[in-house]
RNA sequence: GGGCGGUUAGCUCAGCGGGUAGAGCGCCUGCCUUACAAGCAGGAGGCCACUGGUUCGAACCCAGUACCGCCCA
């Protein structure tokens, strides 16, 4: 079994990862190692809740990105011997969904008003059934170790109970009302959204002056709008206080042109004299603003624009007519009246729509409210305390802070059919309003008929409660007591508000505890040419064609080792470097295991290079380890990229193959402290690539369990060694002053050079760095005068003897550049060291640093003649 | 309007408790050296955006300028 094992490992140059991946993937989920029991305590265990992917969603490179991030701190955790728990599933997503089952609805030529609400739901839920997995197959392409035995969808029957049970508790709290409030209502979803659904654009319009007549009929006071259809809802004029122009006018009226409504004219803070005349009209039925300010002063609300963003009745001869035909048609109105005394081009900021990108129309209307500020207050101590921590701190704490800070009430209404429905019934004979977790049969009044209202909550009420809904919340289960609160909540920062912050706000509010105390917060991937990465714009670089083309390991490695704490472009050759460095695993691999002796794996040094790969290796388990915690995992990435290739590979191995080649040696020893680096190094890369570490651990030697399950290792400090290391290092230079020389000189690359090392500290290492760099190399011995040239190296110097491999006037060519820059160097030091101030008030190693290179520049200067 | 971030090699990015600048890719030269040519060895390439300041010494600290990007109003 195992020579057949072994004989695949020799004919397999290259490492195929679309061959392993999907075989390695099904073992791990086979031995049920991503599913932990709900035991322990959350101190001991691990656990990480998923920022749940949109069902509708197909995986992006944020997910893919935070999906590999979340990954690698699972993995380090259970192998850290961890209960650990990666909280998976999916989001419902309300209008996405919606709009989705609703396209298929039109292509089949009906719609959801037609078929009715129950039937609509019940087609949603047959969507879900049938593409509602796509994401989360995704997932297990890239290697995610989440629970997917436990997989939770936000609209489970026990989330919804959870939904609903939060509601009537923030309703009975005074926190949750119902109000009519102008809102940013979405023409195109028909629905009113939350503020932060509303994206501003830049947009350019048209500024009108338009004169509205005084009442007093002396003149007329110009207001400044770029909505004049909205006029038709005036229902005053306002001026700044204290703006002398009009101060008196303040109290007087004006006439609405067009309609003839009287204006009262009022004085607000709010206008600004500087902008257009200084005069406002003011529309409270269809500006937040002007909402306020009607508030302010008691004016009434009117409304001449409806949901489907046509004017209404109220609009008179414009009724019917869509929002921009009824401004052309209220401007030409106004022009033949002669009310426009202005115009001009203005850009500023549009509101628009995230979900339907169609322009934002405010407008009044009965919605559901929640209020913020006593939610905010303890979600801001658990920050403000480090209850909760953001990585890296600055400037996402400030950013939290101040959105919390600044919170406002949150419209939690829908008007949509998909969707936690809200808890309300309404008898509608004797207006008695019922809020109750559980439906009441009739009206306890008159014992009536019932209404459910027809609302949703906005998906994002239900996603702040995903870190315990999804683990049995409010009831009292094993895995809330086990994995409640969570450790990481990893994400992008365009998600800080609609997640994080609410998520920690209805934690501690139903909990009393923060659902987590880590929130990495991680780059956004841009498109190569620096735009954001979108499927409408054609910029989106789909990961599972990059999972298809290079494999999991290599995508992990490429976005891990991309994205730093900052945004940054997509990069493909980030992505070939991690492919090249699953190859350069097995390829190594295969050159080691197919030498090795069967033996067990220990640390059983020999020489100088072992005691220095085994120091380096505790070196870079303690880095490799303090890195990972803090969530550095892109230098974590590189780190064990340039330790790997540069360290064990380049130099290790090569430093030892005379040994392992050596079939008459006793090899066990080396075979043991092989295997010992072998079983370290796939287990440090192991978090970052999974797949290809997994795999070569099946071949290494001996009966194991997996990888994935296998124990992080601990620092053993008593094998650092500096002497190994000092000395490994010394050699490892002196070997590429060497080779530069050699290639310098033209030397052929069969040709080995006579030297002669005059130098300290090579005892156990002259051979290696002979064989090294190709020379013949005698220690010590006399200087002759048949030295053609030296080169410098660690500790002393090289010369070099007379051989045809050498062009000579290359090499004086050479000597003569060499001595040039060790002049330079010479001047630049002694000029740092006759500088008073540097000597005085430099610390004194620094200055002695300095020195020690003056001498060693002269000394060689001197070697060279 | 308020705030935050960026500007380092041809490209994408590291480096910032101040002490002669790093990686990957690309480029040049030489190698099929019995793990890997998706490889090995070597090399070229940077007034670290600009202007001042602090300091013996600044890519790094401070002030300002320019351009790019993001968030909030």
């Amino acid at each position: 079994m195992r020579d057949n094992r072994l004989k695949l490992l020799e004919e397999r140059t290259r490492y195929l990862a679309g061959e392993v991946e999907r075989r390695v993937f099904t073992r791990w989920e086979e031995s049920g190692i991503f599913h932990p029991e709900p035991e322990g305590e959350p101190g001991e265990n691990f656990s990480i809740a998923i920022p749940p992917p949109n069902v509708t969603g197909a995986l992006h490179m944020g997910h893919a990105l935070n999906g590999s991030l979340q990954d690698v701190l699972v993995r380090l955790n259970r192998m850290k011997g961890r209960r650990t728990k990666w909280i998976f599933g999916t989001d419902h997503a309300g209008i996405a969904t919606q709009v989705k089952v609703e396209q298929q609805l039109r292509e089949e030529g009906t719609s959801r008003e037609e078929i009715g609400r129950e039937a609509f739901v019940e087609r949603v839920w047959q969507w879900r059934e049938k593409y509602g997995s796509t994401i989360v197959e995704q997932f297990k392409r890239l290697g995610a170790s989440a629970d997917y035995q436990d997989e939770r969808f936000t609209m489970d029957d026990e989330y919804q109970q959870a939904v609903a049970h939060v509601f009537v508790k923030l309703f009975e709290k005074g926190l949750i009302r119902r109000d009519s409030y102008i809102v940013n209502w979405d023409p195109g979803t028909r629905s009113a959204i939350s503020d932060l659904e509303v994206e501003q654009r830049r947009t350019v319009d048209t500024l009108y002056m338009i004169d509205y007549p005084l009442e007093s009929g002396s003149g007329s006071i110009t207001i400044a709008t770029v909505r004049p259809e909205t006029m038709l809802a005036d229902t005053a004029v306002a001026v700044s206080p204290s703006d002398e122009r009009y101060t008196r006018l303040i109290g007087e009226a004006a006439i609405l042109p067009l309609v003839g409504r009287r204006l009262p004219i009022v004085a607000d803070e709010y206008v600004d004299p500087e902008f257009g005349t200084g005069a406002l009209k003011i529309t409270p039925g269809h500006d937040p603003n002007d909402f306020e300010i009607g508030r302010r002063h008691g004016l009434p609300a009117l409304t001449v624009i409806g949901e489907d963003g046509r004017m209404t009745a109220e609009a008179g001869r414009f009724a019917g007519l869509a929002v921009d035909e009824a401004r052309d048609a209220v401007v030409q109105a106004l022009r033949e009246e002669d009310r426009i005394s202005g115009s001009r081009p203005y850009e500023h900021d549009v509101p628009f729509s995230h979900r339907s990108g169609m322009r934002i129309e405010p407008l009044i209307s009965l919605q559901w409210f929640c209020d913020m500020e006593r939610l905010a207050t303890p979600a801001i101590e658990a920050v403000e305390k480090g209850a909760v921590r953001f990585h890296p701190e600055t400037p996402w704490t400030r950013v939290y802070l101040d959105w919390l800070e600044n919170i406002r009430p949150w419209c939690i209404s829908r008007q949509l059919w998909w969707g936690h429905r809200i808890p309300v019934w309404y008898c509608d004979p004797c207006e008695e309003m019922y809020v109750s977790e559980t439906e009441p049969e009739r009206c306890s009044q008159c014992g009536g008929e019932l209404r459910r209202d027809p609302d949703v909550l906005d998906t994002w009420f239900s996603s702040a409660l995903w870190p315990f809904a999804t683990l049995g919340w409010p009831r009292q289960t094993p895995e809330l007591r086990a994995f409640y609160p969570t450790n990481v909540l990893s994400t992008a920062r365009d998600i800080i508000f609609l997640w994080v912050a609410r998520m920690v706000m209805m934690g501690i509010e139903f909990t009393g505890q923060a659902p987590f105390t880590d929130v990495p917060i991680h780059a956004v991937i841009q498109a190569p040419d620096g735009r954001r990465m979108s499927k409408s714009l054609g910029t989106g670089i789909d990961p599972l064609d990059e999972i298809e083309r290079y494999g999991a390991d290599a995508v992990r490695f490429g976005l891990l080792a991309m994205a730093s704490t900052q945004d940054v472009r997509y990069s493909e050759e980030r992505v070939r470097q991690g492919q090249e460095l699953a190859n350069k695993l097995w390829n190594a691999s295969r050159l080691v295991l197919l030498k090795v002796e069967d033996v067990e794996p220990a640390p059983r040094p020999e020489t100088a290079e072992d005691r220095w790969i085994l120091s380096r290796l505790e070196r870079v388990t303690e880095r490799v380890t303090a890195l990972y915690e803090s969530f550095d995992l892109s230098r974590a990435a590189l780190e064990l990229y340039d330790f790997f290739w540069g360290e064990l590979c380049d130099w290790y191995l090569e430093l030892v193959k005379p040994r392992l080649y050596d079939e008459q040696g006793d090899r066990s020893a080396l075979s043991a402290t092989l295997l010992f680096a072998w079983e370290r190094v796939l287990k440090l890369i192991h978090p970052v690539m999974p797949f290809v570490t997994e795999e070569i651990w099946s071949f290494l030697p001996g009966e194991r369990e997996l990888l994935a399950a296998s124990r992080w290792p601990q620092v053993d400090r008593s094998r650092f060694d500096e002497e190994a290391e000092a000395e490994v290092g010394r050699a490892i230079e002196a070997v590429t002053a060497l080779r530069r020389y050699r290639d310098e000189v033209g030397a052929p690359a069969g040709a080995r050079i006579p030297g002669r090392l005059v130098a300290d500290g090579y005892e156990r290492t002259l051979a290696q760095v002979a064989r090294l760099a190709r020379f013949d190399l005698q220690a010590g011995g006399e200087e002759n005068g048949d030295a053609i040239a030296t080169v410098a190296v660690p500790g002393g110097a090289v010369q070099v003897l007379r051989t045809e491999a050498i062009d000579v006037e290359e090499a004086e060519r050479r000597r003569a550049e060499r001595r040039k820059t060790l002049e330079a160097e010479i001047r630049r030091a002694e000029g740092k060291l006759s500088n008073k101030g540097f000597v005085e008030k430099a610390p004194p190693p620094i200055v002695e640093a300095e020195r020690e290179k003056l001498a060693r520049y002269r000394a060689e200067l001197e070697e060279l003649g």
